[in-house]
DNA sequence: AGCACA
């Protein structure tokens, strides 16, 4: 059958409806102007402002289809159009019966509360102090600040939403109290609304955003280091400096990655000294210390991108750390010191690298630097399975992410097939030496 | 001035 290719744009025939669409409303009209518009025909019990490219158009919907007829038929026969600010305001039922109402983000209970911070002085509130003030009510997981048109704001995100309601409750409205400000601050007043986060991706420990759940990560420092500024090119990137350590973070770890295997990997392209690995946001981060620049400029061009197992599971991301040399504290399955020949005696403490700045941070809290258990969905890698019989010829490894980059060794490719895509079928390679890097040959 | 992309 032919036609039918599509509605035309503009009904001749509006179809009742209780949702009216507005347009050539002021760009920012606000919820209570419509409701102004619509009060004297109805209940108004929802809308939405700002809609479209110029968010010159909205939607207000009546409680009852009644209350919206009157209004249209009102200003269809009206002397006066509709107006809002001066400006004439055109109205037509909507094609939609009901408005879906995305805006739930200030309504909606949530864990994440938006802070606006009002006052002159506003943004000369310190991160540590928001994070003071919101403690009060309980373990405060991450805060991120930013500049918006409506000021400086926050996010704050607790573990639960009656932990962030009974912070709101009490501090939306009210001032910071004065002693924790610096002496030449103004009044800050909060204003504070549900956000419709739930989990805030912090990526650095900065003076704008931090991750309280993670006060051991190592990587926090090299945000923090300096003034925990980020360095911004010219052309407005951020500029990483290069690194003889390298800062890889796991994307898609369907699969355990341990300590060996990103040894393994990383030693490919010269001595690893040493790994550390810890959870960040998450996932799994790692920094991978070379004895020089050179080693890790190779690595990261060669790795980055790529995946450790067939399949796209885990990911490797990665970057220059700002860490020239990691402070090793223990030899355990998160972090190794390869130049000490016999790593049994060291430091009997948690691993930590360097000085930790970061644990100023926060008190005593629920976070647990648990070492990865395998789950459902981390299912661990299964052993090698024994028994393969085919020579390495006759390995498929074209699908080895690995062996694109061609700075690959051959005995790491097949390390690495020995170990991954359990259900992908028979792999066949056959029993390899255990794998050496070159240079220890 | 013409229907919502979060």
């Amino acid at each position: 059958m032919a036609s039918v290719s599509g509605q035309p744009q503009f009904r001749l025939t509006q179809t009742p409806s209780k949702v009216l669409h507005l347009r050539n409303l002021p760009w920012d009209c606000t919820e209570e102007e419509l409701i102004e518009l619509g009060k004297p025909f109805g209940k108004v019990v929802n809308t939405k402002c700002n809609v479209g490219a110029n968010k010159n158009q909205a939607f207000i919907e009546f409680a009852d289809l009644n209350q919206a007829i009157s209004m249209i038929s009102y200003y269809a026969s009206s002397s006066e159009p509709a107006q809002v600010r001066g400006k004439t305001v055109y109205l037509q039922y909507s094609n939609r019966q009901e408005i879906v109402n995305n805006k739930t983000t200030a309504d909606v209970a949530g864990n994440v509360l938006l802070v606006t911070i009002e006052g002159p002085d506003a943004r000369l509130v310190s991160i540590d102090v928001l994070h003071l003030v919101f403690s009060t009510f309980g373990f405060v997981h991450k805060i991120t600040t930013f500049e918006k048109t409506a000021g400086f704001q926050a996010l704050v995100q607790f573990s639960d939403a009656e932990t962030a309601s009974s912070a709101k409750d009490a501090l939306d409205g009210r001032n910071i109290p004065s002693y924790l400000l610096p002496d030449h601050l103004g009044p800050c007043t909060l204003r504070i609304t549900y956000s419709a986060h739930t989990d805030l991706s912090v990526k650095f420990q900065s003076h704008r955003s931090r991750d309280y759940t993670n006060p051991n990560l190592p990587v926090a420092l090299s945000a923090m280091d300096g003034s925990g500024l980020v360095n911004v090119g010219a052309d407005g990137k951020k500029l990483e400096p290069e690194s003889n350590v390298l800062l890889a973070s796991i994307e898609n770890m369907q699969y355990a990655v341990t300590l060996d295997a990103l040894h393994m990997v990383f030693s490919a392209f010269g001595p690893v000294q040493k790994i550390a690995m810890f959870d960040k946001n998450g996932g799994v981060q790692a920094l991978i210390q070379y004895p020089d620049v050179q080693m890790a400029i190779v690595a990261k061009e060669a790795l980055e991108g790529h995946c450790i197992y067939d399949g796209g599971f885990c990911k490797l991301h990665i970057s220059y750390s700002r860490h020239n040399d990691l402070s090793i504290k223990v030899n355990n399955d998160r972090s190794r010191d390869y130049t000490i020949p016999n790593p049994a005696i060291l430091n009997p403490q948690p691993p930590v690298l360097g000085h930790q700045p970061v644990q100023q941070f926060g008190p005593p809290h629920p976070y647990r630097g648990t070492h990865f258990t395998p789950t459902a969905e981390h299912p661990a890698m299964p052993p090698p399975s024994a028994g393969w019989s085919t020579g390495p010829n006759s390995m498929s490894m074209n699908g080895h992410p690995y062996m694109l980059s061609g700075n690959m060794p051959p005995q790491m490719g097949h390390r690495m097939m020995q170990q991954i895509a359990p259900h992908s079928g028979p792999q066949h390679p056959a029993a390899m030496p255990p794998y050496r890097p070159n240079w220890m040959q």
